[in-house]
DNA sequence: TTTAGGG
DNA sequence: CCCTAAA
């Protein structure tokens, strides 16, 4: 039949007969193998919501560009800290702080004040390519510190210029201020209208402080390299196997193999850009009770083509969200438990930490704003009366933010990660903001006061002033939908989900949210050694530091896996443990892993799937015999429907062609054997 | 632990 | 991919 070609010898290898494969005989007769070490992911550290948040909006800051792809480069594999248990109530406020400020401080270095430029600063220097892998810890340390520090503030500081808030004088504001500037003013009115500034939020304004995008390197999403790699080897007329990506024996001497070397197109293709991609679809819970919007993202991740787009698909399939606050907490979605752990909360902004973290800079109207950038706090606050219109300039080089809280599944992507954050940053912006002013820590609730009234005056020391960014809860955002998240970095098998954060989910109510996370910052790196595709997110390589700091509150630094790889994937399981129903990330097969399923299958047939995955698999630690067994099952499918119906990444028709040959040829085979009626009883049946 | 299938 | 009954 359509054997033909490149089956008929090898099949009648193994087919006819001895060849060690015996069709699928009960395991039993083959007896026990070797006992598989499961590929568990073994612990890993963990990370913590805020940092990862910040971490997240450090790159955003950095220029929300593909820093994913980058960080992969000489990007410290990840840093992880943990801080958990950090809720807090608007009431208590102060308290929360308080607590806060002790997680902080237990971790060390802890400066409230830290700010998010600084942050980026402390980022770009770890990220310094060629560093050294001692500095780098330290530096991640460091980083890991600050971070854990300005977690209250969320990675949202705004930096701003602007005098007085009045929208005039916001227009002509300078530089990425304005953006900020603008958009309280407007904020109200709906945010996805400035959604491209947001970015301009995120990023660094501080130009006076800030270091360049450390961004550096080359990041493009996609990171073809898997697959190339893949192919190519595969490809190889018979290469080691070793050297394969797959282990797929082509013992068998049919030259027709050739035929199937690469014929594949290269489909690199994004099909993951599709809005289908199901795999990590976080959810946002947003506490508080903030109209969300979908925002474009057109500043995101260039990687991400589809990021936009996706992400305007509203779609529960996958994503939760919350809106607990004092409203209700059954707003709840529906969904299924499935996507517990995809995630987001958010919540209230609103809460004005006494402990003004905002930092203003007054300056005189007619100082140049400009090159006070530089200056950072240095520029006093003043006010400059010539007469009745005394005004104030106010630097305002970052916005206290109260606390946001993502939750996401570990296997969610860096890039996902990005967007979940941005989502809950874009839902309380879109609900509405407001500005709060504190003064000297209190608030001023009486807009009508003057400055003058207020006390605001020139004698203020700048620190006596704050600004904060308050949710405008006066309307009812309902229902947030999170758009579907899409993982745009998923496009390829390579890329792999950054960053993984364990839920703890359910337990959250309200304001209080337990998360643990996992990150992993390195994509690309991932060692393959032969044809391990799986790397990528190897939990296993992981130490298992993470045992020691049970308490999410630690602070975990993630080492990388391996210096070279640069891959790290921190798994925590301290904290995840109970929900260890995690879905693994989709993982599309590659059309090279295709082939060698197809070829693994044509030698050694259907029903031996732990044979299978010993022999085309064995290194790919993410794919279980059980995978492959439902891969070639929705083969099978996929090569029964008309290819206008197939999803996902094309799957060239040759081996769709032997997927159906072999799957007819293993079923006779396999009806053959089946009847414990011995071939002649068959055959006489049969006739 | 593997298989085999349904979900 | 997950979940499970069976083997």
């Amino acid at each position: 039949m359509v054997f033909q070609k490149r089956s008929s010898s090898e099949m009648e290898l193994c087919g006819g007969g001895q060849v060690a494969e015996m069709p699928r005989v009960p395991k039993s007769a083959r007896g026990k193998r070797s006992v598989r070490k499961k590929e568990a992911q073994s612990p890993g550290q963990m990370m913590c919501a805020f940092d990862l948040l910040a971490t997240v909006a450090g790159k955003l800051l950095d220029e929300g560009e593909g820093s994913l792809g980058n960080m992969s480069t000489g990007a410290p594999p990840a840093l992880s800290v943990c801080a958990k248990d950090v809720r807090v109530k608007q009431e208590q406020c102060d308290e929360e702080m308080k607590h806060f400020k002790h997680e902080v401080t237990d971790q060390d270095s802890c400066n409230e004040s830290a700010i998010l430029p600084h942050i980026v600063v402390q980022r770009s220097m770890s990220h310094a390519p060629n560093e050294d892998p001692k500095a780098k810890s330290e530096a991640q340390d460091k980083e890991s510190s600050m971070i854990s520090c300005t977690k209250a503030e969320l990675g949202c500081n705004f930096g701003v210029i602007a005098d007085r808030w009045s929208p005039e004088s916001v227009e002509s504001g300078a530089f990425t201020g304005d953006a900020v500037a603008s958009l309280m003013p407007t904020a109200t009115a709906g945010f996805h209208k400035i959604a491209p500034d947001m970015y301009n939020l995120l990023d660094p304004m501080d130009v006076d402080v800030k270091p360049p995008p450390l961004v550096s390197s080359d990041s493009t999403g996609e990171m073809p390299l898997y697959d190339d790699k893949i192919r190519r080897s595969i490809s190889l007329p018979r290469g080691p196997k070793g050297a394969a990506g797959y282990a797929v024996d082509r013992d068998y001497d049919d030259d027709d193999d050739k035929s199937s070397g690469c014929t594949h197109p290269s489909t690199t293709t994004n099909r993951d850009f599709k809005p289908n991609c199901t795999a990590e679809h976080s959810r946002v819970r947003k506490l508080l009770a903030c109209k969300y919007r979908k925002v474009a993202t057109s500043r995101m991740h260039k990687s991400d083509l589809s990021y936009s787009d996706v992400e305007r698909k509203p779609s529960f399939r996958n994503k939760k969200m919350h809106y607990t606050r004092q409203r209700t907490q059954r707003t709840t979605f529906k969904r299924r438990k499935l996507f517990d752990r995809h995630a987001v909360l958010a919540s209230e902004f609103g809460r004005a930490n006494g402990k003004g973290n905002t930092k203003v800079t007054g300056r005189n109207s007619r100082a140049a704003s400009l090159e006070a950038n530089k200056g950072t706090n240095s520029m006093p606050f003043q006010k400059s009366c010539g007469s009745n219109d005394c005004h104030v300039k106010l630097r305002i080089k970052s916005f206290k933010v109260p606390e946001l809280l993502v939750e996401i599944p570990e296997s969610a992507t860096v890039g996902s990660l990005k967007k979940t954050v941005l989502e809950a940053v874009t839902a309380i912006l879109g609900g509405g903001l407001r500005v709060g002013v504190l003064h000297h820590g209190k608030k001023v609730r009486d807009d009508t006061k003057t400055l003058m009234q207020a006390g605001i005056g020139q004698d203020d020391i700048l620190d006596n002033l704050g600004f904060s960014l308050e949710p405008n809860c006066t309307q009812n955002p309902s229902q947030v939908q999170a758009p579907e998240d899409i993982s745009f970095l998923e496009t390829i098998d390579t890329t792999e989900p950054l960053a993984r954060i364990a839920p703890a989910d359910s337990s959250s109510k309200h304001g209080e949210v337990d998360v643990s996370q996992e990150l992993a910052l390195t994509p690309l790196a991932m060692n393959y050694q032969g044809s391990d595709h799986d790397s990528v997110h190897s939990p296993v390589g992981v130490s298992s530091p993470d045992k020691a700091s049970r308490n999410s509150r630690a602070l975990v630094l993630v080492a990388p896996s391996d210096p070279n790889a640069g891959a790290v994937v921190p798994a925590n399981k301290s904290k995840r443990s109970p929900e260890q129903g995690q879905r693994r990330i989709r993982r599309p097969f590659s059309v090279a892993e295709v082939e060698a399923l197809v070829l693994a299958v044509e030698k050694l047939g259907t029903g031996r799937w732990r044979d299978v995955k010993l022999r085309a698999f064995e290194n790919a630690k993410h794919r279980t015999y059980v995978d492959l067994k439902d891969k070639w099952k929705t083969l099978v499918h996929t090569a029964s429907i008309s290819p206008q119906q197939r999803r996902g990444e094309p799957v060239p028709q040759e081996l769709l062609d032997r997927v159906l040959a072999a799957q007819a040829y293993w079923s006779q085979q396999q009806a053959k054997l089946q009847p414990k009626t011995p071939p002649l009883a068959e055959a006489r049946l049969l006739t």
